[in-house]
DNA sequence: GTATATATGTTTCATTCGTAACTTTTTGGA
DNA sequence: TCCAAAAAGTTACGAATGAAACATATATAC
């Protein structure tokens, strides 16, 4: 298959953080030139940095490193919700790994959508490939994630008024819904979603097997859980009763 | 001198963009090793980008790549700038080369300082070594220069009042006061300072020599001048009669 | 003034690097 | 089914790399 091979670098990679060429190449049997071209390719999709005779996750908790997990179930949930959009459209894009590789994949294929998040991270990342407009709330500047949170989210979002607002997530119960680790996130997404009409919450669906701490009480809107087809029945069956549509990729 | 192969190197670079290893060690006579430690250095401070062979300047409109042009000038100046803000202040910062290393300066030297600013690239650069609050303004987001303009600026500054606002400009003449490439980026500049009460412009002396296109018209503020002591008597003259404070660094 | 540390620069060497030319495998028509 | 073009992988090699051990200059303390 194609790019297996760079998947086993990646999980090789999710586990050590560090391996060094000369290994990947007896590991996976292929010459060192061939790993370094792999390595090369996932250095620019920003997956992995390379360093003399070296290969390593970005770092620690930055969105890129979570890219590298689960990059394969990411890539496809990101190219459904690309789906969800047509040209010309404005859509709003939250912070976390799912949602900015949604917003690459929109921004690659789409034409002339303008592109509103409070994620500086995204902003950048989607920089090169933007052809639309990019609209950066303004908001205090979370160091770690790159986004941006508190009151002023909500006086920039009150411009706009859109169909889709994607979001990411760290977990989910019945009990809780979805959930989040950062009360001021949780927050920003809320004041994000009052002027969605309808909420996607793009996540793995790995995610589902634990809630994290901050609900995100997002009952009042219309919400759709886009996620990979490994999403057990049971969860599937307490979603629906929940009125929330699943989508999966 | 301290650091001087240092500033050779990044002259030769902003005008080659590109010089090999060894030719760097045949014109400065050292050793490669020694080259390549100081392009260690270099690369470190985020000014010249590194690969096998090679060195080469970041980007070419980046600000990275502005920061190699003058940054000896540049330091000192963000070193003035610095010295104006005390522990815990609020100041904004606009985008601009200069504005950038003031704001690292800031960052470095000071306790608690919240720094308010337009530009995403700024907010990034000093992410790392911050240890007070960042706060970035929402807005359109340009992608070449990571900064953001539009009416959404004006909406946000709205909840603050500072003392200093701190901004670049890309020339000045007697007529046009200082200037800037960009309407949008000159309208930025505005809805910052009138939230303001001092407006320290931040630019090398070699800026006076020629005008930008888009007058920043900044005549209804108190306006300080902070450049390096190069700055032609004449200017300074006139500077003068125009009510501008100059400080030297 | 001398001794001790610290920063700077050099030499050497085994290892890693990128490139180019070549081989194998996949792909997509006729 | 077969063939040509493209993609993926390999081999080989000179050049670049980082690390370590050593040398020299500069600063700091006593």
């Amino acid at each position: 298959m194609k790019k297996q091979r760079e998947k086993e670098i990646l999980s090789l990679l999710v586990d050590r953080r560090r391996i060094e060429v000369t290994e990947l190449s007896a590991l996976l049997g292929v010459s060192q030139v061939t790993i370094r071209k792999d390595l090369d390719q996932l250095e620019k999709m920003h997956l992995i940095r390379r360093v003399h005779g070296f290969a390593e996750l970005s770092s620690e908790d930055d969105i890129n490193s979570r890219l590298a997990w689960h990059y394969e179930e990411k890539t496809k949930i990101a190219e459904k919700a690309a789906e969800l959009i047509q040209d010309g459209d404005t859509v709003f894009i939250e912070n976390g790994s799912c949602c900015a590789l949604a917003a690459l994949t929109i921004a690659r294929t789409k034409k002339n959508v303008t592109i509103v998040t409070n994620s500086a991270f995204i902003a950048d990342y989607i920089r090169p490939e933007a052809n639309g407009q990019i609209v950066l709330l303004g908001g205090i500047y979370q160091k770690e994630s790159q986004c941006l949170v508190g009151p002023m989210i909500r006086d920039c979002i009150m411009n706009y008024h859109v169909k889709y607002c994607m979001i990411g997530t760290d977990g989910w119960s019945e009990k809780t819904g979805f959930t989040n680790k950062d009360q001021m996130r949780a927050q920003a997404v809320r004041d994000m979603s009052a002027s969605a009409e309808q909420i996607v919450i793009l996540t793995e669906s790995e995610k589902f097997n634990a809630a994290g701490t901050v609900p995100l009480n997002l009952s009042r809107h219309q919400v759709s859980v886009l996620t990979d087809s490994e999403i057990p029945d049971d969860i599937r069956k307490k979603l629906t009763e929940q009125q929330i549509e699943i989508i999966t990729a």
